[in-house]
DNA sequence: TTCTAAAATAGTAATAATTACGATTTAATC
DNA sequence: GATTAAATCGTAATTATTACTATTTTAGAA
């Protein structure tokens, strides 16, 4: 995924062409990270000023429904990257500081054959924390 | 872990005994799921009326800085879980509907020795989630 | 171009989960 | 029973997120 298709993908959904949403995105293409909602509209309020936080939850949203966006959930809130073109499937090492990820290639449900009786699995996450060595430091709990 | 085990850890500390707290630990001890504070508030006030959700969420706090509880976070909520017993560590099958867990007892990080480059890792998480025989149903997204 | 309709946005209000705080009550120890 | 620290209540504040209405803008047609 790139801007360029994001883009495309979003025009041929019959969603429209702004500024703010090629600017969004610009924003998560430049970088391999998780950012949060609040991290996009401090960005985008250089950018745009006074623009809505409205506006960005609901493009964060429509980017996530579309595929643009992958999310995750960390300390409390959602994050939100580009989605990965690397491969087919896999997980990441994520900086509890600043978001920064890694790639994980390997998925740990290919091992484990889930016939997990009287479960209908849908989903899985698995995720590794740590910081990165720009923001090595020791955790705050 | 049981009751009685948090209730002397409890006074160990210098916490104080309380029914509050034998309930609410009685109530995790009961069930192998995780249960959001609400869950706690709903069946604690049917025992004690007009009970304030401050004192559920300090304890809650509390029990899981003492290890008493394990907590994690469903769907933007945080849930909490009296703190298995059944071996030294392990991952978790996860009910989205009612909480209830199963155990994994095999952890990914034994297979991937994480030698992660320039991350500091502090911790991982590994769930699979799914709906459980009592609640299958489609999700709703 | 200008016009029109649907979509996007700003600004603000509402919601939901959680945390914080002063006043009162209670448990533990003397 | 008196004392003191801890626990609790009741409520207010905070934080992230979602919802709503009026206005503005984009895309496409005339």
């Amino acid at each position: 995924m790139n801007v360029q298709e994001a883009m495309d993908l979003l025009k041929k959904k019959g969603y429209k062409y702004t500024d703010k949403r090629q600017d969004m995105l610009q924003l998560f293409s430049e970088e391999s990270r998780y950012l949060a909602a609040k991290d996009v509209l401090e960005t985008m309020q250089k950018t745009y000023d006074g623009m809505s936080f409205d506006t960005i939850y609901r493009n964060l949203s429509l980017f996530t429904e579309l595929g643009i966006l992958e999310a995750t959930e960390l300390n409390g809130e959602k994050r939100f990257r580009f989605t990965c073109a690397v491969d087919e499937h896999h997980h990441h090492v994520i900086c509890l500081e600043c978001g920064k990820t890694k790639h994980i290639h390997h998925c740990p449900m290919d091992d484990q054959p889930v016939q997990e009786a009287g479960f209908d699995v849908i989903g899985h996450k698995f995720e590794i924390y740590g910081y990165c060595s720009e923001c090595r430091k020791q955790p705050t709990s």
